[in-house]
RNA sequence: GUGGCUGUAGCUCAGUUGGUUAGAGCGCCUGGUUGUGGUCCAGGAGGCCGUGGGUUCAAAUCCCAUCAGCCACCCCA
């Protein structure tokens, strides 16, 4: 803590940037609230076995990217460092299980201790939904839509890909979960120093390794098609199906795999080649196991999260704020003027930037900085008359109103 | 957590083989216009050269450490 500087991985939000997360957040809940999903903020932080215990013990999440610490009570709490846990927990202790199905979006931070890079903070913000209750394809395909909406309403749906898989059910998933392990165990000396500690962590990620090396071994591994149950293979055949209806195009993505454990079944991911790295813009899958792994009863659940930083990444300069009127008061009384004239004028609705000192040049240099789209100045010859001079900034014609009437006069700029 | 690149004014950057008072553009402030912005002209403020240590007569410049940012890996939103 040399210089006073933000912790590392975290962001202020300023100016433009602070109004497009907002602007961004808020027209996701539009979206949401058409399909009938519900705000719900949960606290940012929880016990700190609501997350190891739902995650995994093996998941990264749970074993390096945790912000954990023991409260005064001695309680060990965790900073969330992702949203399904939190809604999930809220589901069972808020005892909603007779509200099913519930359906929620949600908006706020996240933490995890990583290392920062573009795209990718230890303070982020997701937007995310969980439908909870619905075990039918169609909750997996409505809340892909949803997402996939959100997106469009944001203008890059085009610029994003929708990958999708299936994890399967649980016994599909660990019996060729039992196969991988199986078969890279039989090639664990040609497998990369990386992968081989993947075969105990996550087997599955294997499959997705980029080391050369590791490719020719996959190649011949065995292929999670011929493990899948015939329920399995119907449900993802359901989804594909409901996609094809709504014309959501996707890639069929069989490495895609989820890194929490508690997904099963359907696995999205909407990604985009212009974030570099961090490709990921928005994700999730179906999480039928989660609440009874914690402790609620067996309810099935699917739901996703997307990155605030990393869509507000994707827009082209969404800077629509409005256009503020200015107050120019000179002198005593027109300062004085100019502050009543200003709450009324907000009253009513207009957006007006009040310039507190300074004269005439300076408030209208100022108006002209903010981009404003007219200046209203009040002066002594004009108070003389009950009248102010509204100044048009973009044709510099100026003409006299009487200040009655400038609330219907200023309308035009609104 | 691993590897690589970077760090000079509010912003983008220049700074010659180490050498005396560290520069530019943009932005900001003031004046030219005692009540009229954007353009123009003149002037001004603003830097412990990320931080700490070392080498040297002398360090923004070389060395080490540390912090931060970026890129790749890991992983993920």
């Amino acid at each position: 803590m040399a210089k006073l500087q933000p912790v590392r991985g975290t962001h202020d939000l300023i100016g433009h940037e602070a109004r497009a997360h907002i602007a961004l957040t808020e027209a996701a809940r539009a979206v949401a609230d058409r399909y009938g999903y519900s705000p719900i903020a949960t606290p940012i932080f929880e016990f700190t076995d609501v997350f190891q215990r739902t995650l995994g013990d093996t998941s990264d999440i749970v074993k390096k990217e945790m912000y954990t610490f023991e409260d005064k009570g001695g309680d060990s709490l965790t900073l969330r460092p992702e949203g399904t846990a939190g809604v999930a927990r809220a589901f069972i202790s808020g005892g909603l299980r007779n509200e099913l199905p519930l359906k929620c979006f949600y908006a706020g931070p996240m933490f995890r201790y990583e290392r920062p890079q573009k795209g990718r903070l230890r303070q982020f913000h997701q937007i995310g939904a969980e439908l909870i209750g619905v075990p039918e394809p169609t909750g997996d395909v409505e809340i892909i839509a949803l997402g996939a909406d959100i997106l469009d309403a944001l203008g890059i749906l085009t610029e994003t890909t929708l990958e999708l898989n299936t994890l399967g059910d649980l016994p599909s998933r660990l019996a060729y979960r039992g196969a991988l392990v199986d078969y890279f165990t039989g090639h664990a000396d040609a497998l990369s120093e990386e992968s081989r500690e993947r075969l105990t962590r996550n087997p599955l990620r294997i499959l997705d390794s980029k080391d050369p090396g590791d490719r020719a071994v996959i190649n011949d591994a065995p292929v999670f098609d011929d493990y899948l149950s015939g329920d399995a293979r119907a449900f993802f055949k359901s989804v594909r199906a409901g996609l094809d209806t709504l014309g959501i195009a996707y890639e069929l993505n069989p490495r895609l795999v989820r890194g929490l454990d508690y997904y099963s079944h359907t696995a999205f991911e909407f990604t985009t080649e212009a974030l570099g790295a961090q490709g990921t813009v928005l994700a999730g899958g179906r999480y039928d196991g989660l609440i009874e792994t914690m402790g609620g009863p067996a309810t099935p659940g699917v739901g996703w999260a997307a990155g605030i930083e990393r869509l507000a990444m994707m827009l082209r300069d969404p800077d629509v704020a409005v256009r503020p009127v200015v107050l120019v008061g000179m002198g005593d009384d027109g300062e004085r003027e100019a502050m009543h004239l200003a709450r009324e004028l907000r009253c009513a609705g207009l957006t007006i930037d009040l310039q507190y000192k300074g004269g005439l040049k300076r408030g209208l240099r100022r108006a002209n900085r903010i981009n404003a789209a007219a200046a209203v100045l009040i002066g002594a010859d004009e108070l003389l008359r009950g009248a102010v001079t509204v100044r048009d900034l973009d044709s510099g014609e100026q003409v006299d109103v009487v200040i009655t009437d400038l609330t219907d006069h200023l309308a035009a700029y609104r």
